[in-house]
DNA sequence: CCGTGTCTAGAACGATGGTTCTAGACTCCG
DNA sequence: CGGAGTCTAGAACCATCGTTCTAGACACGG
């Protein structure tokens, strides 16, 4: 009973804020949404709408980081894996009526110099994101370094083409953003292939 | 008289902005900021605060689109001008303290679903850099639909990059993203060669 | 000197923001 | 029953939001 408000809270204000950012959702709204009063947020949140926005940040980046994971894992190969990631955002960010997929970014870039312990969550999220598509790159055999460059231009690409594809409301980028990182993939691996670990 | 004012009210609104988001700015904080009464903001800008924003989206888009035009035409080739490009992007935010190089994503994020004349505008200002750089790709004979494709994944990359780099207080997303597409545009090229126009 | 147009000053408006607080309702173990 | 703990209801708080409005300051051609 009492985990099941906690969770509509968190689920309806992750909508809210992928809809209107942290900044355009107000309490009352939430509350609505979500079939709770005020007081019950208050109740489960001492901390207010920062701490709410700290514990949706938390739920999102695990669950972000899980689909990345079961999708590489399903995949054929590191290549597909990619294409396979941003198809699957397209479809979720059309079928949505282009609501933003993320609210993570969203918050990260109203808030990320106002305040520290939602910067620290949405960081913490990247980060995972980011040791996670290390290690499935590595795994395939890419060295360490460049896979970890791959990782971070792979997250910023996600962020960024949820913005773009948002915006021009197109998959256009998303699909474009599947293909190139996807190349640059199978180029690091058909490079490592040449020149074998010592 | 009229255009200094007016001026002074654009450059601290993106400043704000930049920092704090939409939502997260109010214009209170902006009269102050640009030593202008709220007066004086309703009198250059009477559709209020969208009207401002839209302004300061378009203002802001030809600026990154002539910095980026600036950085194309002075690079020894096409390769090295986006490494130059992310390089300046990254001196910029890291001497500002992590504010927000753009407020264009921020705002776009924010409100998307929410104010059409700001997402037009918004997408708007990423359209104009992406024709930009794909003219830029084209002038050094990567065909027209995978210089599109390049185009986009440099937007997006730009604006994820800033997310991320904002975030992790950290300019290595950055410096990975230059090199990478760096890395596609010089293979794009090299298969141009390749395989010439027949 | 006048008056027209541009710009600024700042009070006033209703609405809503996040937060706090006190009661009351419910569950469940004894 | 009963009472302790958990959760909800909703009024009340002050602050601030974006916007509007009316006066006044200033510049400048006649």
């Amino acid at each position: 009973m009492m985990a099941e408000t906690r969770d509509r809270i968190i689920v309806a204000t992750n909508e809210l804020f992928r809809r209107q950012g942290y900044n355009g959702t107000s309490l009352s709204q939430i509350s609505e949404a979500a079939n709770a009063t005020i007081g019950s947020i208050y109740h489960f949140f001492p901390g207010g709408k920062e701490a709410l926005g700290v514990a949706v940040i938390e739920t999102t980046g695990e669950m972000f980081r899980e689909l990345f994971e079961s999708i590489a894992n399903e995949a054929p190969g590191p290549a597909e894996a990619y294409v396979a990631f941003f198809a699957g955002a397209g479809t979720v960010l059309a079928e949505s009526g282009y609501i933003d997929p993320c609210p993570i970014g969203t918050i990260a870039r109203e808030v990320a110099n106002v305040s520290e312990p939602l910067r620290v969550a949405a960081s913490n999220a990247f980060a995972s994101w980011i040791s996670a598509a290390t290690r499935h790159l590595t795994n395939a055999g890419i060295p360490t370094e460049q896979a970890e460059q791959l990782a971070h231009v792979f997250v910023a690409t996600v962020e960024g083409t949820f913005v773009l594809s948002r915006t021009q409301r197109s998959t256009a980028p998303l699909e474009s953003a599947g293909r190139c990182v996807s190349r640059l993939v199978t180029l690091a691996i058909d490079e490592t292939q040449r020149t074998p670990t010592p």
